[in-house]
DNA sequence: TCTAAGTGCTACATTAATGTGCCAGTTAGT
DNA sequence: ACTAACTGGCACATTAATGTAGCACTTAGA
């Protein structure tokens, strides 16, 4: 919203299917060039370069275009106010909804100190809420420290990937069922 | 082994370097040159091309070592014989050993038709041990199918990568208790 | 309808990586 | 100690991507 300032419709167009389709590419080949993305959304080379100075502005656009849907599916999920099962399934469903519009990899290019900013604040939001939930009961406690927090993404990330056939949120279902219960059956002999 | 025929020495062993180095560094950076490779492993650039025709051979070897490691793994494990939770938890450390000595990304580079099929035969392996230990009553049933096979990699590679002070088979030890019990605690109405 | 904003297209310079050839020097293994 | 194998370093051609420039054309929006 704010990037499309006096923009004109059709160049907002152009900016927001540029954007998706590099997601889409980045996403499975980090190397892919400009002339390819441009090719596949359909608008000429240089239209990139007029509305992005290098290769690595469009990259940081990207990424800004993902975390403001991360972000976006956080604050929707409300982890610090939510019951905490309802609040990590509003979470989980959210962010497999963002990984599937920019299903772009997170790994690379922290170098954007405003992404690692933004990145920290998120984590330190989920941390808290993890926290929350272990308090409430909902989560182990005797599990390393971090590990829930680390397991998530590439979770949720995997659940969005590989279940195209799911919503968002029964692809969320699955993926807190079998966060909190496991893919084991239960012992025979347990009480 | 097959690989290093009638070779000297030390040639054999900057080949060694080559490859661990040379998926390092291609695990990070996919498009990591021939140039920045060989200097990490301390040799020349030319050296790099007296062994391998083209870049897309080096990726080739590289790939091939980490199967080569994949298969052993899963020789290990015995997966059509042992008690299954034995050969799960021998699996998941064989393969977080094998992760880490080859960090590689399996998702590009498919194209190799010879990785195509012996990566064919491991999955057929695995999604055979994991029928039986349904079968057997280790895992649910009740599961989306082949969700537990495509669970498994992205943990094991997840543990391989983020528990580095644990051993591979402490880290199986955390992703199997996760795997089968989950991250939830029991509920405090349960029987 | 009129103008400014935006696009497509061709051309060009620059950089970086790939792949090859050659030669002098070094080292492994007999 | 001797030879074949191997390496390093240089130079070179080739390819591909990046980033820039200018011009004719189209379209959104007042």
């Amino acid at each position: 919203m704010s990037i499309l300032g006096g923009m004109r419709a059709d160049a907002a167009r152009n900016l927001e299917l540029l954007l998706s389709t590099g997601a889409r590419m980045l996403a499975e080949d980090p190397s892919a060039s400009i002339a390819a993305i441009a090719a596949r959304a359909g608008v000429d080379r240089r239209t990139v370069y007029r509305r992005f100075a290098s290769r690595e502005e469009l990259l940081a656009a990207v990424y800004q275009a993902r975390y403001d849907a991360v972000e976006q599916a956080v604050e929707a999920a409300r982890l610090d106010q939510a019951p905490v099962a309802v609040a990590l399934h509003r979470y989980v469903e959210g962010i497999i909804a963002a990984n599937r519009t920019w299903p772009v990899e997170t790994s690379r290019l922290y170098a954007e100190e405003t992404i690692r900013e933004r990145r920290r604040h998120l984590i330190d939001q989920v941390n808290a809420f993890l926290q929350r939930a272990t308090h409430e009961g909902l989560l182990r406690a005797d599990l390393p420290p971090g590990w829930v927090a680390a397991l998530l993404p590439p979770l949720m990330r995997h659940a969005a990937e590989n279940l195209p056939d799911l919503s968002p949120a029964q692809a969320a279902d699955v993926v807190v069922d079998t966060l909190l219960r496991g893919v084991g059956a239960p012992l025979p002999t347990a009480r």
